[in-house]
DNA sequence: AATATATCCTAGTGAATAAGTCGGATTAAG
DNA sequence: CTTAATCCGACTTATTCACTAGGATATATT
């Protein structure tokens, strides 16, 4: 149901990620498609399993980039999806989708939460004997801690049920300071008909 | 006091960035210089304008790249830093560092906050007509809030004092998912004595 | 058995971004 | 009038990102 591609040459137009666009604090498109990837099998949670074939036309994703983040999922300790391999084949979740955390699903796909290598999670005194006397330490400690809790608090059975409440305005108490519009959207060509027919 | 550069090529390595690191929610350099700077204008908060060439040396990092973080400072409306010309010049905060948030010198140097562009701070509405279906907005919007919310609720001022609390250790409630140890440091090679003597 | 449809695996690649470098112009203090 | 600083823009290089390519293997259906 999304259109969402970065290989988008001639219009460049996409969803979560577009070229140029200067923002802080990015999460790249392995993180954004695994999410999608994972999302996606939690709404087929009881079926069954489900290819990446069928994700990728729905998600317009490109098949081969995908299967190189299901192999991240599959092979994390302890893993996120189980596959069947052969015809009718594809992937599960190995787990109830309340039972896993976004921050595992990210941490699987994109390392450690960190703004900077000096902030990585865990032990930072082995990392840089200046953190005495360096202030910023203390910044991006808080950073680091403040998106971990909320991707570890929040599961994959949290998100599935998230997605009335948020139509009826976020907070918004933070500065506006992006102008960003998109008039248009990508449809990626495929033999067929498109299924999906954004913004007409 | 910090020897902290990127472009290392003997030995690679640096404090609060090295290469290769696979680490997410990355804050360039860009991002961590311009904090340094920040901290070392606030330091020197009552004084005669402080160079750059001193806090080039004292933080061991590249003068004409702090150059151009400082343009951006300067040019901020409204501005963080003001400079003055000429032999003896300078830069210095153009307010009290207990009226200049982290989210304000953060997005200066760096562009809004957001995961990805579709979850840019403002409106979000016009970015991406999917997002209705789209569970995985919630998701960044989150994240994005949560890093926000860190940045503006701390000010240059609360950055300066927060220098004792934390070595008695961090709270350190999250997965440790890292090992990264890092031995030696890298000391600039200057013409005459270096003045900083890491970790020796 | 043959075919179609899947997962699985490793390299390679082009574009974009990040992180500086370089050369010079302008301004003011001593 | 020399020195030390800010100012400015173009150029360069390394790295990372986001894929693409080309297969090998496994299994359900015909």
């Amino acid at each position: 149901m999304l259109g969402c591609t970065r290989a988008v040459p001639p219009e460049e137009i996409v969803c979560g990620h577009r070229k140029g666009e200067a923002i802080v604090l990015r999460v790249s498109t392995k993180g954004e498609y695994g999410v999608r990837i994972m999302v996606d099998l939690a709404r087929h949670y009881n079926g069954r399993p489900r290819s990446l074939t069928d994700i990728a036309q729905v998600e317009a994703l490109p098949l081969a980039y995908l299967e190189q983040l299901v192999k991240l999922l599959r092979e994390a300790c302890p893993s996120l999806v189980t596959s069947t391999r052969g015809a009718h084949g594809g992937y599960r979740l190995s787990r109830s989708p309340d039972k896993i955390t976004m921050g595992e699903i990210v941490r699987v796909l994109e390392g450690p939460i960190a703004p900077m290598i000096c902030a990585v999670e865990g032990d930072m005194t082995q990392v840089c004997g200046f953190l005495d006397s360096c202030k910023t330490k203390y910044l991006w400690a808080k950073v680091r801690d403040a998106v971990a809790h909320t991707l570890d608090t929040m599961t994959l059975a949290d998100l599935m049920n998230e997605s009335s409440e948020q139509d009826k305005g976020m907070p918004a108490h933070f500065i506006a300071l992006s102008d960003v519009h998109v008039g248009a959207f990508y449809i990626p060509k495929q033999q067929g008909e498109p299924e999906v027919r954004p913004l007409s």
